[in-house]
DNA sequence: TAGATTGTTAATCGATTAACAATC
DNA sequence: TAGATTGTTAATCGATTAACAATC
């Protein structure tokens, strides 16, 4: 297979959420002009990105939302369970959490870690707040394979070294602070601050 | 001035987090190089983006660390205190509020809205959730020029109306949902479930 | 001076968009 | 059949990187 970009990696869950709303609404075909315009893209980008993982579209027709929404599914590997761990019990940690319906079944936060003695045991929804010692049992007795960073920028990269070193394969990283981690494992940066801060140069 | 495209804009806030832990560990002075290997980007694209707003570096000795700083501060317009205000006093508008300390002073939350009547008048930090009634009249005798929305998905494309409305001029949007805005608004979205579903296509 | 490093152009690389034959 | 829309190539656009003269 030929190497996918990651720009179009990106916007494959944005496609697959309006897919979605689309099938709610009982909507079954959808062209790629209808999508552009909903979501403010380019229609031959739409096609060229779904063209990458095979033909799934009918010329003159378009696509059939529910048959779209389970191939992206499963490009994106969102047809299974995936297990997620997370490194920090704060305000955003609990804050993430709490967002696990939004996620619908497919994404589940399994197990919380901090290492403030007063978090350990605490209980967050369903979950038991863990010291870190039992980050490596517990992601490979869970099949945990995604992990989320909600520390403090300074624990930001001993909690992606205990990642790794667990095993982990991929970190959404929400910690002010850009991490290193070997080439196998993918990293996405979620950090707030840097958005808010970038924002401010198009004020007038 | 040439368009500066918003990649480079981004890049920035990180630059400006780098120099301020270089100045936090008293480093006068940085090169190109330094600040690639840590940040694991090009030299030369440091110094091209740099170079966009002015010649800051001196030939043969790098960047003045101090020097940078209040350069960037100023192109980012975070020489000025920015008020900024949150829509949705759910768990993630309450960390951001709690995270006001992380954002040094030059980025405050001055001001919390939500619609439900169990959260108006309840207290985040210092400040009292108010009415959505009220948002125009606070944004502007308030000065507030930055909008955060932290509400669900349904309700985000109304709060960035009322945004647009009040008359402010860049968003940022926590909901799993694209909005619409006049091309004059800026928007980014911060959006940690499309992150974290594009980061599984990367499991084995 | 010699070594280092910027500023900046030119070359490369990659991503987006336009266009259209194929075909439902 | 006529109209619509995909799949896909070619053209365009933009961003990154290499290279090096200028100069501290």
């Amino acid at each position: 297979m030929k190497k996918i970009s990651e720009a179009v990696v990106r916007r494959l869950p944005i496609y697959l959420r309006f897919l979605n709303e689309l099938h709610v609404r009982n909507i079954q075909t959808v062209s790629s002009r209808d999508f552009g315009e909903k979501l403010g893209m380019n229609p031959a980008q739409i096609r060229k990105d779904l063209n990458y993982f095979g033909e799934f579209g009918k010329k003159g027709i378009g696509y059939d939302v529910p048959y779209l929404i389970e191939k992206i599914q499963q490009i994106l590997k969102l047809d299974q369970t995936n297990h997620v761990a997370l490194v920090g019990a704060g305000n955003l940690g609990h804050a993430l959490c709490n967002y696990n319906i939004y996620l619908k079944s497919n994404m589940k936060i399994t197990a919380v870690f901090d290492d403030f003695p007063e978090k350990i045991g605490s209980q967050i929804n369903n979950l038991i707040v863990q010291p870190m010692n039992e980050l490596t049992e517990t992601v490979q007795s869970q099949k945990i394979r995604i992990g989320i960073i909600t520390v403090p920028a300074i624990e930001a990269q001993n909690v992606a070294d205990a990642f790794v070193k667990a095993g982990i394969e991929a970190i959404l990283n929400f910690a002010p602070k850009i991490i290193k981690v070997p080439p196998e494992i993918k990293v996405h940066h979620a950090d707030f601050t840097t958005e808010l801060h970038s924002l401010a140069y198009y004020l007038d």
